[in-house]
This record gives structure tokens, sequence and C-alpha cells, in this order.
DNA sequence: TTGCGATTGTTAATCATTCTCAATATAAGG
DNA sequence: CCTTATATTGAGAATGATTAACAATCGCAA
């Protein structure tokens, strides 16, 4: 059994929840792949398999895939949020070029400390870092002078 | 007159738009002071002053205000973006507690620089930097414990 | 003053998300 | 195996913030 799949059952039971096939499809199907999707995005790829699940119930799974730590959100995209697996994944931030849409992800250590001596200084208990840095990309430049 | 409304009748004046009683009165509202705010809000504190704009005539103006630079997206509140006025007012980040909602401002250059260099290593030409760190102030924090 | 495009408020439409509800599935106990 | 009490699901209705349509005004330039 993946890793993932046995800390969400074990998410569930400690909540007096059950893992079911739909349950099991949709989680299958975020660690399928690497990147950032939306809701309909993933209802879409079930779909595609051949899975009947309701758009409703992966809207209900949602917030028990965030809660274990299976996803957390990523970036908005034209007003609507992403998510991405973070299963095993260490956190990470992201370059958004805002023509193309192209996201790069990036880590970076120095800027976490940076923020943890800045929370310290103002009482705060971080437990969460978002950095977001919208730009445009060479390619996208490129095109734009030339 | 405000240097403010100077700037952004300049900015309707040259795309052929007018400055409106409505418009106006919102941007001075806007500027009458420091916070986070969300169109909801603006549109009752507006009223609450006697105005009769419509929500609408708001909305229809958030992105005539933020192409101006009168005001940028600031954090979301409960999925709904909020907004924050920008003229006169350094570029800053946000410390947000998610028990009791409280924002604290920090500026810090230290990280625009690290995060230039990043964004040179993957050919990105930045323009937004958006720093938000989510976590519990020293309030809630003892509260908790306690 | 006239003419024309810009602006506004009202109202209807959109559209992602949430809710309702009746039908099933699941797990535990007998 | 049955039984029963909950949890879960899919379908479709409801919600609520945001946008769009539209007819009535407004503001500015000729
Ligand atoms: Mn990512
Ligand atoms: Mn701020
Ligand atoms: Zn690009
Ligand atoms: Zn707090």
């Amino acid at each position: 059994m993946k890793e993932w799949e046995e800390q969400f059952r074990a998410f569930l039971r400690g909540r007096g929840l059950t893992f079911t096939p739909e349950r099991r499809a949709v989680l299958e199907e975020i660690f399928a792949e690497h990147g950032h999707f939306d809701v309909e995005t993933l209802h879409d790829r079930l779909r595609s398999r051949g899975s009947r699940i309701s758009i409703a119930t992966i809207y209900r799974l949602i917030p028990l895939l965030t809660e274990s730590g299976m996803i957390r959100p990523a970036t908005l995209r034209d007003g609507h949020p992403t998510y991405e697996h973070l299963f095993g994944h260490r956190p990470h931030h992201h370059l958004t070029c805002v023509r193309c849409g192209k996201v790069v992800e990036f880590r970076q250590e120095e800027i976490e400390k940076i923020l943890d001596k800045i929370c310290g200084r103002h009482g705060f208990s971080p437990f969460d870092y978002r950095l977001g840095v919208r730009g445009v990309c060479a390619a996208c430049r490129k095109e734009e002078t030339g």
C-alpha cells in the first residue's frame, strides 16, 4: 500500500470516517501526476479514466485532503483555487508567468529563516508561508519585445 | 487637490474616461482609512455616509483603480479578495492570524533582493511579490495554551 | 444647445461552490 | 448471515459573489 494511502486511511479512521472506492480513486489520481490542478480538472481526469464520480464528492473531499496533509492550496488560476499534492514533497514557492501561465517552482530556505525572525519579532507562530511571484517568463518576454 | 486624485484623474483622461462624483466618492473613501477592505465593506461605508452608489459601480471601478496604481489586491478573506490603497505607501507583506484575523504588515527588502536573484536565474522578470504568512498571533496563542 | 460616447442603477444572468435529499454502502454486533 | 445505525454518494436545486445587458442620464466638446 502506498504510504500516502496509509496515512490518509489513518486520518479517516481517527475521525470515524471510511476509506471508500471514490476516495481511493481521487487520492490515486492526485498522486498520479505532479502539477497544480483545480477541482474541475481533477474531475475530468477521473471521468476520462472511466470513473462516474460526482464533482460534489470531490468538493467534499478537498477539506479532508487538506486537513490530512495530502494536498495544499497552490495558487489562484483565474480566480479559482488550484491544489497540489503535498505528501512526500518539501514545501516550495512559485514563479508564475502572467502571460502564458507557466509556473516554476523553487525552494529557498534562506527566505524562510528571515521570515522566522520577522514572525518572532511580532510574536507570531507561523505555520504556512505563501510566496507568490508574478512576472513574465523569458519566452514571453522575447515574444513581446521581438 | 489630493495627489492621488490628481493621478487618478490623469489616468482616466489618458483613457478618455471621466472623473465622476461616484468615482470621487469611492476614491475618497478608499483613502479615508488605512486597512484592507472588500467590495461589500466599501459599499457599506459609502452608503453609511449617505451615498446612493450601486455596488456594481464599485465592482466596475476596481480594475481601473488597480491599473492606475490606486489600490492593489491584498489578501483573501474567506475566499474573496480584499484590497488596500497603494498610493504613497511602500509595498509590504502580511502576517495573518488564522484565529482572530489580525493582519500585521512588514517590509523586507532583503527578501526581495533574494527573490530578484532567483527570478534572474529562471529568466523571469518579476513585477509583483506576494508574500503571505499565516500563523497564530501572540494573543491567540496565549488564549489557546492558557 | 446639440450630439455622442461614457456612466450609472437596476435587474437579470453566470458560474463555481455548497446544500438537500433520497438511495446505497459500510462497519459493528448479534 | 441479518440488523441497524452512520456515513457516503450522485443528482439536482440553491446560494452568493461577480458580470453583463440595457435603458436612462450625464459630461464634454463642437
Ligand atoms: Mn507547486
Ligand atoms: Mn497591507
Ligand atoms: Zn510566459
Ligand atoms: Zn490572533
